[in-house]
DNA sequence: AGATCGGCCTGGACGC
DNA sequence: TGCGTCCAGGCCGATC
């Protein structure tokens, strides 16, 4: 069992990393060798903006007009060398792909996996970043819209759940807030064309979904960790994800899990129609 | 252009 | 106990 930093995790991290990095300059980038990040080599010399974040990527603008992008894919984690018990030495201390020195810290990258990325581009220029370039609205913004989700989601032949994680319709959600989405807007994950009630269900659920994780900073299993190390506080309250064979908490029925589109599923069967 | 599918990567769970 | 196999999954690139 994983834990996949989606929006809440992303912006979890980006919270705790703006303060410490806004203005602060990057003096030299350590990289593991066997990594393919993307120039990030390129950062050294230049000073960090902000960290903003745009669905599941954190994106650092630059002074000289750059852009350092990250992903934390499966495992990313940042954490601050020598806080918090992240030291060479100290149990877990392990897995660092990436070493950022900066005026007043040393900031580490660890990715157990490997399916992060860190890469810099031109600001704003994301042309080699097809997902990113592709990005649909911000869900807890007001680009956001009820009426357009529906068309889009209309225009798709895809089904619903594999048709959020493309990121295209909407930014940020991935496969557990799109199992918790679906179970709480009572659409099957299934479901193809949905009719404007339903949408507009499913297009509430999940705002509520997201903005409640990131009240709990974030759904931690156990890799996921915030930049001090700490656990997010939503795994509890997970209704749908991971809860196969447990009774549906709307009418009892076993929740079942199933592959759709190559990923895990779970769902009501009965409710969710 | 949209949809589908395999590959990437590693540790933990599981079976014998 | 130890070894082998399978699974998790976001994104990317190839292919249809």
């Amino acid at each position: 069992m994983g834990s996949v930093p989606e929006l809440p995790e992303v912006e979890s991290v980006r919270r705790q990393l703006h303060p410490r990095l806004a203005g602060s300059r990057i003096r030299a980038v350590h990289l593991d060798p066997q990594a393919r990040f993307g120039a990030v080599e390129r950062a050294a010399g230049h000073r960090i903006e902000a960290v903003r974040r745009r669905g599941k990527y954190l994106l650092a603008p630059l002074d000289g007009g750059l852009e350092l992008v990250m992903h934390l894919g499966m495992t990313g984690a940042f954490r601050f060398r020598g806080e918090d018990g992240w030291a060479p030495g100290e149990a877990g201390f392990s897995h660092v792909r990436a070493t950022f020195e900066l005026d007043a810290a040393v900031l580490d990258f660890r990715d157990v996996r490997r399916f992060g990325r860190l890469t810099v581009v031109a600001a704003g220029d994301y042309a080699g970043i097809e997902t990113l370039s592709r990005l649909g609205p911000e869900p807890l913004s007001d680009d956001f819209d009820a009426a357009r989700f529906h068309v889009e989601l209309a225009r798709t032949r895809m089904a619903v759940k594999p048709a959020l994680l493309t990121q295209r319709l909407v930014a940020g959600v991935g496969n557990i807030y799109a199992d918790e989405a679906l179970w709480r807007a009572a659409v099957a994950p299934y479901a193809r064309r949905l009719s404007r009630g339903r949408s507009d269900r499913l297009h509430r659920a999940i705002r509520e979904v997201l903005a409640e994780s990131i009240e709990r900073e974030g759904t931690t299993f156990r890799d996921y960790r915030m930049v001090n190390g700490e656990s997010g506080r939503n795994a509890a309250h997970l209704v749908a994800y991971g809860q196969a064979g447990r009774p549906c908490p709307r009418d009892g029925t076993s929740l079942r899990k199933v592959v759709l589109g190559g990923r895990g599923t779970t769902y009501c069967p009965r409710c969710q129609r």
